[in-house]
DNA sequence: TATTTATTTGTACGTTCGTATAAAATTTTG
DNA sequence: CAAAATTTTATACGAACGTACAAATAAATA
């Protein structure tokens, strides 16, 4: 019986072949994350459409009907791919949101604190995270404009973006709420942009090599804080 | 023989079908505008890859090979419909940026100019154009991470954008040049993402109607005006 | 009027797609 | 050791894909 349903496991050694029959102490752990790295780096690259499941079961060293054995339809493997690393990075986000409550005791959290710790965790995983990451912040990007990909998005990071949002509109408490998650789509947008590697900034700016997300991380930082606190002066 | 280059005319009536033979006066211009808005929705609505050939066809009330006709392999059809409105959005950007040289008579351009006079016509096109304009903002959303997208978006829009970044450069004299193209980056994102109709923004803010882009137009000047100028504050 | 050119229609080819079925192989369970 | 459960391999199916070819039709040209 298939098992369309998973746990998150770290990743193991992604090259040794496996030969038929039920493994050893019912761990098929191993093949699902070779399914979900490589299944993320074959989306991140060409697109949910652009990338087939016999890719992504031949870039995993597997046969094509592993993939939907083990994550059903190609919707679902999507949504896994998207899911797993979402969860690391809400986590993340929650933590820093509680923490950054913590210590305002009860006072708005300033703009800068919520923008720092929202931009962040993806930031900091594209930059010194292993290949996966930098896939998935790709991915991400592809993501951002299309119809399945907020479909998901909002499945897995909505929640978290709200409470964002929330502290953000209790900062800025003059600003019109609207224009407050105008800004936090532009920011957001920004992230993604930056960690996306399209080679754009490096044709815009005649630079050879790219520029490491990391560089970025402070100017967007500033960029957008001072964007928000116009929003106040209507 | 096909005919796979193109000169730019009005779309006109989208709903006759058409009967076999030569047209009169020499025009096909009617057909292959038709193919272009058909082809500018689909690929608007489903991508590049989910989009087919077909569909187009369908869409436009055409047989299949008419579109292969007309534009060639679907790379090229793809790049006609960025192509088009690009040339009108390229020639509006070109004449507002020549205007403000113009009026700032040697000096620099306020930061301010340069970034209403590059996200207008944009903003404006997408607001209170036909559906065609809604659909090719939709577009360019997609398109804006994906390694295809970006090819073309260089082919047709880069050189304005650099441009507009030597201005903003000149402007913010003491900046960073890679953060004024940072910014520029970030501009052009939050600029994309306000049109794009996702529906994100509405799951966010709670709200059940779509604020129209010409809403957002004023607070995304404002926001990335003040983002712009903290980049000088080193 | 006869010929050429331009455009559309209809059909077809080979490939690849997502998904399904059947069987083999190995561990776990009783 | 036998039976059940799990995960692999191998193969197959109908549908849809991009592209191409040939024929038909009507305007333009001579």
């Amino acid at each position: 019986m298939p098992r369309h349903t998973h746990g998150l496991t770290l990743a193991t050694d992604p090259a040794r072949p496996r030969k038929p029959g039920r493994p050893k102490g019912g761990r098929s752990d191993h093949t699902r994350e070779r399914i979900l790295d490589a299944a993320e780096k074959l989306f991140a690259d060409r697109g949910y459409d652009g990338a087939s499941i016999r890719d992504v079961a031949a870039e995993a060293g597997l046969q094509i009907h592993s993939v939907g054995y083990h994550f059903g339809p190609k919707e679902q493997l999507f949504d896994a791919v998207v899911a797993r690393r979402a969860d690391i990075m809400t986590g993340l986000r929650r933590e820093a949101l509680d923490a950054a409550r913590e210590r305002a005791e009860g006072a708005a959290i300033p703009i800068k604190q919520l923008v720092r710790d929202y931009v962040s965790p993806f930031i900091q995983s594209a930059s010194h995270g292993d290949a996966g990451w930098r896939n998935y912040a790709a991915l991400m990007g592809r993501l951002a404009n299309s119809p399945l990909g907020t479909e998901i998005i909002a499945r897995h990071y909505d929640d978290t973006a709200r409470a964002y949002i929330a502290e953000l509109q209790r900062a800025l408490a003059g600003a019109d709420p609207e224009d407050v998650v105008d800004g936090f789509s532009a920011m957001v947008s920004a992230m993604l942009g930056i960690c996306a590697a399209t080679g754009r900034p490096e044709r815009l700016s005649g630079r050879t090599t790219r520029r490491p997300p990391e560089d970025s991380f402070e100017t967007l930082v500033r960029f957008h804080t001072a964007g928000f606190l116009t929003l106040t002066i209507a």
